[in-house]
DNA sequence: CTGAAAGCGCTAACAA
DNA sequence: TTGTTAGCGCTTTCAG
């Protein structure tokens, strides 16, 4: 049925004009140069034929593939699903394909994974990954490949990215555990090398500044990566000083469900005993037990916002997107608490 | 650095040979073909400059495009990623590249997202849908499509589909369930018009008969959905009855999650009140309180399973894979207990 | 404004 | 065994 392969010479051949005509009628940048009669005969016959362009022969001539690959650590973390689909969801509409690829957070897989994309003539790079290395971006940058990063900032200039405002995060759930009487909250950090890490340290410092908290380098527990096992350990470390603290903000959901479990651990009730506060609304969180207070990120929108700026990238026309941070927002749910009475 | 392209003409050039033997020395099927010498003399000049072949060049000449469409309802079920990860995992082995395209569930979409695939000229479509629709499948094979299905058992003939055992699914979960001294035992029931939904209420039928226990209709809650919001209302629903389950075998995990809303609402506690299994063992229901006591499906598995027949139907080896069933094993966690003793 | 022709890089039929 | 050639379907000069 649909298997016919129309070509241009199909059509040409139906109004009875040059393939080369037809060509230009098609591509809207050359439709000007074609008289109107013939451009609306050529559309017309077209449709009714059914003409789908060749991809291949497009992208061989022009060696623009209408690909945008899309590089991530790993797909099974839920935050990467709402990101792809926002991505895909408008670049789709501009008749893009998305590639993927998952790292796992090794770096030596994410060169090749790189090269393997640019292998096949991807259009444009979006990455997702966190590390702040700029080696990598400095690459594709001098080669002229679109580029977009997500939830990584970076040093080098004119770089689209598209980030949380992590600051304004941080802050709304500090608020929310200060009004709830909490004094000695301690923040559980991802990896200083993550701009995402980074940002977040340094927005807990100013929260905490700004309602007048201590903020001791104790109750900043560092992590190596932004994982449940992580968030265990920091926790236990947390706990295990003088005067504890009374709640927590986690640098990410995975590492707030590490403080679920170490809580578990060290008989610890949420939110009696100890308040935690996530980072990403995760699908899922809304389920745990207790449910998880989280900073809510717009992930499917920052996924549509990097593809936007990928196609302004791609369009020519410098949209100067530059770095774009969308606001985050609170979700109050079950693991956040009046401050214990005995503290 | 890596900017130029090697062409076939610059690596014959090299060698000083024509480029359609360079050609057929980078091709395996036609490398006998040429002498041993010169084969070797080529490898080494390609390797040495870096060849890269032009995947459009190659795909206009051939028409095989080295890629596979894969259609999934939602990329945020977190089923999905699991086996879009095993997919890709075996696929890009074999330098296929997947592409991705959600239905949401909706029918004409996906008839849409079909259409546009084969219009970028996928070699194969793997679907993990779950409609049990013959038409679309139909017309695919018609078209001589290579296609593979995910969960979805079919009436036409001689097509891979990879599934899970579900009966054994089941029946492990009711064994489980009534070495708790579970009697009453319901079932929570996907839509009858899924394979997947079809083939455990059959398999709860037999495992319910092989305990010589009873199953009256009543006890098995038919849902329009996969979905939490079904389960919750099915679950209910299961309850307001003269003798209500002790024990409830839920479609999937998704449902399994609708039950824990709903046995909050209803004042039960779960496991004392009442004994919940899930199906598929998502990530994260680990982490539910109470952890869900689930039927682990090897997701990742199937996904390598689906691409290796796959990758047998396109090198046209027949290797006759049809239906292949993966045996799920049973993950007992805190969801389930012993029947409550009043009962 | 329109047609002719070249050629993107590759494979496959045909010659030598 | 190797070289020659003709396209795959498209865009893009260059003529007319």
């Amino acid at each position: 049925m649909s298997n016919e392969r129309i070509t241009l010479k199909d059509v040409a051949a139906k109004v009875g004009v040059h393939s080369s005509t037809v060509s230009r009628v098609l591509n809207p940048a050359t439709r000007g140069m074609v008289s109107p009669e013939i451009a609306t005969a050529v559309a017309a016959a077209a449709k009714e034929l059914g003409y789908r362009p060749n991809l291949f022969a497009y992208s061989l001539r022009t060696s623009r593939s209408f690909t945008i690959g899309v590089i991530i650590p790993d797909l099974t973390n839920p935050v990467f699903p709402p990101l792809i689909r926002g991505i895909e969801e408008v670049l789709g509409q501009s008749n893009y394909t998305v590639i993927l690829a998952n790292t796992d957070n090794d770096p030596a897989r994410e060169e090749t994974l790189i090269a393997a994309m640019r292998g096949r003539q991807v259009d444009g790079l979006i990455l997702a990954t966190a590390r702040r290395d700029d080696k990598l971006v400095r690459d594709i940058i001098d080669d002229k490949l679109a580029l977009v990063l997500i939830n990584r900032a970076t040093q080098v200039e004119n770089i689209d990215c598209i980030l949380t405002d992590d600051a304004a995060g941080i802050r709304v759930a500090v608020d929310h555990l200060a009004a709830l009487g909490h004094r000695r909250i301690a923040h559980i950090a991802g990896p200083e090398r993550l701009s995402t890490g980074h940002r977040r340290i340094a927005g807990f410092r100013h929260a905490m500044a700004a309602h007048g908290l201590d903020c001791p380098p104790a109750n900043i527990a560092a992590c190596d990566a932004f994982s449940e096992a992580e968030g265990q350990r920091a926790l236990i470390a947390l706990m295990d000083q003088p005067s504890p603290p009374t709640a927590i903000v986690a640098g990410n959901d995975m590492q707030a469900l590490g403080c679920y479990a170490a809580s578990e651990a060290l008989n610890l009730n949420c939110p009696a005993d100890i308040s935690i506060v996530g980072f990403n609304d995760m699908p899922i969180v809304d389920r745990l037990a207790p449910p998880l207070t989280t900073v809510s990120v717009p992930l499917r929108k920052m996924g549509a916002a990097a593809a936007q700026a990928m196609l302004g990238r791609l369009s020519g026309e410098n949209p100067k997107t530059g770095t774009m941070e969308l606001t985050p927002h609170l979700v109050v749910r079950g693991s956040t608490g009046q401050v214990p009475p005995t503290s």
